[in-house]
DNA sequence: TCTAATCTTATCAATCTCTGATTGATAAGCCCATTAGA
């Protein structure tokens, strides 16, 4: 799971954004909008955020610990009450009725030279940099972290299939001498 | 110790351009993801 494979682990104790302290009424809040539906669409992430005075950004990390935790809870009862077996029930419905996506962030060429610099420099960047990247190119933090994750993403599906081509590359060499 | 923050991986879906490739957004994590701050 978490970076044991990651090609720079030194650089990956950046430090994080501090931890939210939430308060009861807004946990309150953010329970029932959980109980209602697990799985919130954009506008509705950012009305809840509104309306507990904090960032989406965060609203949405809630809400996957969140899942996280009623996932585990499902497991270790197994012998459900009529309450955990409506959570069973809803899935389907849930996946009908979500909610809409956030809009596709499109990034000028401009921006993703940036990110693209900034990445090759350190492709885990802690709250800082990708504070002051995302203020250099007009674009919200929690957007440069999730470009960052895919970026990280890609680079890794590139770096594994890289000793394929370079296999692959040396038979074709290999025929040509033949 | 609890849980917010963060990670990787897989998949969905918008966009560009021509039908698949690229890439942003989202979800799951199963020996119940791991890390780390309060």
């Amino acid at each position: 799971m978490a970076q044991d494979n990651s090609p720079n682990k030194t650089i990956t104790m950046n430090q994080r954004r501090s931890r939210t302290k939430f308060t009861e009424d807004q946990l309150k809040i953010l329970i029932k909008a959980f109980h209602q539906n697990p799985y919130l669409g954009y506008a509705t992430k950012q009305r809840l955020a509104l309306e507990i005075n904090t960032d989406e950004s965060r609203v949405q990390t809630w809400f996957q610990n969140q899942r996280a935790r009623h996932q585990c809870q499902k497991k270790s009862e197994p012998d459900e009450d009529l309450e955990s077996s409506q959570d069973q029930d809803h899935s389907e419905e849930e996946i009908q009725s979500r909610e809409d996506r956030r809009c596709r962030t499109s990034y000028t060429s401009s921006q993703l030279h940036t990110l693209f610099e900034a990445f090759m420099n350190n492709p885990y960047p802690g709250i800082d940099t990708r504070e002051q990247l995302a203020k250099e190119i007009g674009i919200p933090e929690s957007r440069v972290q999730i470009w960052f994750q895919n970026r990280r993403s890609r680079f890794h599906v590139q770096r594994k299939r890289e000793p394929d081509d370079q296999d692959s590359e040396q038979r074709q060499d290999q025929e040509q001498d033949l």
